[in-house]
This record gives C-alpha cells, structure tokens and sequence, in this order.
DNA sequence: AAGACCTCCAACCGCGGAACG
DNA sequence: ACGTTCCGCGGTTGGAGGTCT
C-alpha cells in the first residue's frame, strides 16, 4: 500500500502514547487496523496493538517481578514450555513479552552457570544434559518441547512427575496463597499496584486514567 | 576516565489460525 | 469453498543504561 512508506516505526512519544490512549478508550482495544487509521498515528495496527498490549494496558504491573511470580514463572514454564502467552494469563498484570525477556535473561544466566560447573567438574559429561557446550545454550533456554507434548491436553499426572524431575520447589497452591498474600499486604500498605513505573505515568497520562471510565470496555 | 562488555526491555518480524465477506 | 484481513503468538533484534576492567 501507498501509506507504507511513511508508517513510523521505533520506540513510541508520549504523545503517541496519549493519542493511542485516547482512541483505545473510545473505540475500545480491537480492530487495531482501524484505529491506527482513525487516530492518525502513522503507525501500523500492529504496532498499536503491541504498545497497548505491553504497556499501555491499565491492568498491567510496570515492576520488578516478585519473587513469587518469579517461581510462578519457573513452574509454569517446567509444564508448558514457551507457551509465554499461556503462562502470562496465568500471571496477572505481566505480558508475555515481559515472562518472556524475564525467562531469557533468567535461563541465559543459569546456562552460564551450568557451563562453569560443568568445565569445573568434567564428570564424563552425562550424556542428556544439553548445556555444556556454547552451541546449547539455546537449548537449555528452549526448553519444554517435549515436555510440552506430553503436557498439552492438561495432563495432572505426567505434570507433576516431570515437575518432580526437573525442579520441583513450590506446589501452585503455595505460589498462588504466596500471591495472594503479597497483594493484601500492598493493599493494606495502601501502596499502588503498579509499582516503579516510568515517569511518563506521572503526569500527562495519569490524569487519563482517572479520567477514563475503564469499566465501559469489554 | 573511557572503552568493552553485559543486562534488560521495548519493539519488530514472520507465521499460523480465526473471522469475515 | 475460498481469498482476504485481522489478531495473537513466539522468536529475534537493537539500543539504553549499568557494570566491569
């Protein structure tokens, strides 16, 4: 299409960022084609849809991960692999995109260790571990596919026996309770959800959410 | 002090599947 | 039934900022 060449691309103004905000609160957060259209951001529907989605989003947390969504994270990717969508749904407030950068640098970093201990103790390097060598890092990270088989389809039994195997730390009940309680107590401290997040929230947009009548989507 | 290296994260790309006409 | 459009996903990249040497 004609429009193509001049569709920007990069990291978004806040300008932009109010902009979008704006016709996502009136037209609601679908038909991103057509938004990027009306709105006038030269920006493809895409685009729109992942700013949005990653950080526009009122329900989403801007913060560190806690240690709790940490393990969650952990657990969840130990039964479904990279399905980060899948996990990120189970973890409120974090995107996929975030699990995901979170679960790479977590895993490279762990790759890494593994590797020293390994060249540190050349215990005739038994076989099935996939991370001695640079080549594997990439799949110590991708882990899960063959897990991922056996899992899809929610099967509770070879779950837990895989779980069991690998690294088994917390029952989902305890996370969840874990949780639970990390949320009352922010409540009761009477702290924002949305902890550390950019200073671009602390004024132009903040007076948007308060102005917004989120509960009118959906 | 400064350059190299590393970490983190926002954003993009390509693809597959669903929805629609 | 089929082609087109839109949406969502997973993988990848690039840059900013931090840390190390």
């Amino acid at each position: 299409m004609v429009q193509e060449e001049i569709m920007r691309r990069g990291p978004w103004t806040e300008e932009e960022d109010v902009q979008l905000l704006f016709y996502v609160k009136l037209f609601g957060d679908r038909r991103w084609d057509f938004l990027a259209k009306v709105s006038g951001l030269k920006r493809t529907g895409k685009s729109c849809r992942l700013r949005w989605v990653n950080y526009l989003n009122p329900d989403l947390k801007h913060g560190k991960m806690t240690p709790q969504e940490e393990r969650l994270v952990l657990e969840l990717h130990s039964k479904w692999g990279n399905r980060w969508s899948r996990i990120a749904r189970k973890i409120p407030g974090r995107t996929d995109n975030e699990i995901k950068n979170y679960w790479r640098t977590h895993m490279r970093k762990k790759a890494q260790e593994q590797r020293k201990k390994s060249s540190i103790s050349p215990s005739s390097s038994s076989s099935s571990s996939s991370i001695t060598h640079e080549k594997n890092e990439r799949n110590f990270y991708d882990t899960g596919g063959l897990k991922l088989l056996q899992v899809e389809g929610e099967k509770k039994s070879s779950d837990q026996e895989q779980d069991g195997k690998s690294m088994k730390v917390y029952s989902m009940d305890e996370i969840w309770k874990d949780i639970e309680l990390l949320e009352e107590k922010e409540e009761k401290m009477n702290k924002p959800i949305m902890g550390s997040i950019s200073p671009l929230w602390d004024y132009s947009l903040d007076s948007l959410w308060k102005d917004f009548d989120w509960s009118s989507f959906r």
